[in-house]
RNA sequence: GUGGCCGUAGCUCAAUGGCAGAGCACUGGAUUGUGGCUCCAGCGGUUGGGGGUUCAAAUCCCCUCGGUCACCCCA
């Protein structure tokens, strides 16, 4: 029988994690969690499976357009998480009773179908916080100057804190009384506007949404009579106005009839009006960024020429004062009034952070104030709340790509255990196990090499210590020798038990004598067998 | 999702349309204080997969899978 023999790829988009990456990734995920710990976030697990609808209500089209969602067997419709906030905030609502402000980070695989390149994955880490109970400017701060003193702590340093609003904007609609599908359209073009331009914005808009932005000769006929009296729109209003400008000239249409189509077509042209402005809006809106005091003035303007309120402004400076009283410098600081976010529950503030030595998948973090979807997902109250995720994949890489070449992890004490022939099986399980009761890492050849085969591979892999054990030793006894990167030891360098001694006062040794304690030995070894591929790529 | 580049031994990479190779790794041996260096020998390939053009394809064409870079978007 031919049996089919071609290895099975991955799936695309997932990565397997070898030895370095996956206690790297380890590390990093410690580090953040730390933090968040230090900062009196609490521990939540959320599960990888949720129901599509949790991402389906409030996420945005981007995200949901890449969403892994299926059946399941059951027939219910089901998705793999894309990220976490949505989970922790349903996790919350079903507790008894929220305690505010309550504090929260979670870590776990999240899921987009997107196309795969450098730091972008199909499945990736995310560790992130989130606070309900989050009011003002206090809480903006905080959470911001949590994921920049993060970074610190882990080391990462060429990165950039940009903030935006995206309430200014939405503010703006509720006054124009846009709602809806086009609120939502608005609100997402923010970052297209800039980016393309606000002719691009307004071409996509009218694909999407004909009637307000195409003008309609239909309409305009018509509109010369109709503005002067847009500002009473009753219905006897417009039955005069019918009545005197198209006297005897209804056709089959009742006078009614006509009234109401065109009060629906005011309707549309009061809207197209509403978008218009808009637009106009933010067009500007997106063009305000840079250091905070030029942004903030220039925001200031705007503002006041739109006639909005300038409160949003005032939060940010405070916002950004406070920032420096948690320790974050004002260099690093952006403000960026265009940045929108994919995520459609924002309803304020908005940052990201970015690494300079990441290219085009720069982005190490994204977050911001999401008000409304506590109740969006159930909450009987109204809860405000704030959070952010980093990918931990891209925190790897920027580490990476911080740390000068050469420099060496810290690793564990570790013994290559050898027996010196196929028949001290036994005394070379014997021996394993014992070192490795007193904690300390013992790794059996088990490959069935010759013993100096054993050997120069417990050299080159560089193991702290090699034990080669053997029948014809006294009992009880283990051969221990130091390796060294460098070569043989002269016996006069480093005091080896050289030769049989007692178990007990080997142990006894390698525990006064911690290999990780010496600069030249260790399991650093770059040439590390199963590390080749992935430093090879990187 | 758009455009470009790439895919050859376990790894890194060679090879004018003309015998598929090297270094490292792996296995064995020599040397060494059972030790990395050095030396000798060996193992190792459906050239990502499928189809086409050709006397002849790693090489040219098409499809597909995977990777990567720039966009797009995001973590």
């Amino acid at each position: 029988m031919p049996v089919e023999r071609r290895p099975l790829e991955r799936v695309r988009g997932t990565q397997d994690h070898q030895t370095r990456q996956a206690t790297s990734m380890d590390a990093m995920r410690t580090k953040c969690e730390t933090a968040f710990g230090l900062h009196g976030f609490r521990r939540v697990d959320v599960p990888v499976l949720e129901p599509a609808e949790l991402h389906l209500r409030k996420s945005g089209l981007e995200i949901i357009s890449k969403l892994y969602s299926f059946h399941d067997l059951g027939g219910r419709r089901i998705c793999l998480r894309p990220e976490l906030t949505a989970s922790v905030v349903r996790a919350a609502i079903a507790q008894p009773s929220p305690r505010l402000p309550d504090k929260m980070f979670a870590t776990g695989p999240v899921f987009r179908y997107e196309r795969p390149s450098r730091g972008r994955f199909r499945q990736f880490m995310q560790t992130g916080v989130e606070v309900l109970g989050a009011e003002g400017v206090l809480a903006d701060a905080e959470i911001i100057a949590l994921a920049a003193t993060t970074l610190d702590t882990i080391g990462i340093t060429k990165y950039t804190v940009t903030i935006g609003n995206v309430g200014i904007l939405g503010e703006l609609l509720t006054h124009l009384g846009l709602t809806g599908r086009r609120r939502a359209l608005l609100l997402e073009s923010l970052e297209d506007a800039r980016r393309h331009g606000i002719e691009a914005v307004r071409t996509r808009f009218a694909s999407l949404d004909p009637d307000l932005i195409q003008p309609d000769e239909s309409t305009q006929i018509r509109d010369g009579a109709v503005t002067a009296e847009l500002s009473s729109t009753s219905q006897d209003a417009l039955a005069r106005l019918v009545a005197q400008t198209s006297a005897g000239d209804l056709g089959r249409r009742t006078l009614e009839d006509v009234t109401t189509r065109l009060a629906a077509r005011m309707h549309a042209d009061t809207a197209r009006a509403a978008v218009d402005r808009a637009l106009a809006f933010i067009d500007e809106l997106g063009a305000v960024r840079g250091d905070p005091d030029t942004a903030l003035d220039a925001a200031r303007a705007l503002l006041e020429a739109h006639g909005l309120d300038p409160k949003p402004l005032d939060q940010l400076s405070e916002t950004i004062t406070l920032l420096d009283a948690f320790g974050v410098r004002r260099e690093r600081v952006q403000i960026d009034l265009g940045l929108s976010r994919g995520l459609q529950y924002y309803t304020g503030m908005v940052f990201e952070v970015d690494h300079e030595a990441l290219g085009a998948e720069k982005q190490l973090c994204g977050g911001g104030r999401y008000d409304d979807l506590y109740r969006v997902l159930g909450g009987r109250q109204s809860v405000t709340a704030i959070g952010f995720a980093f990918g931990l994949e891209r925190l790897v890489l920027a580490k990476e790509a911080e740390t000068i070449d050469g420099t060496r992890d810290n690793v564990p004490d570790a013994v290559f255990v050898v027996p010196s022939t196929p028949g001290d099986a036994v005394i070379a399980a014997r021996a394993a196990t014992a070192l490795r009761h007193i904690g300390v890492t013992a790794a059996l050849d088990t490959s069935g090499r010759a013993a100096r085969g054993a050997v120069a591979f417990a050299s080159r892999e560089g193991f702290a210590y090699l034990a080669m054990v053997s029948r014809d030793d006294p009992p009880e006894t283990l051969r221990l020798r130091l390796l060294t990167p460098d070569g043989v030891p002269a016996d006069d360098t480093i005091s080896v038990p050289d030769g049989p001694i007692p178990i007990t006062s080997s142990l006894e040794w390698l525990r006064a004598n911690p290999a990780s304690s010496s600069e030249s030995t260790g399991l650093h070894r770059s040439t590390n067998r199963a590390e080749t591929g992935t430093e090879a790529r990187s």
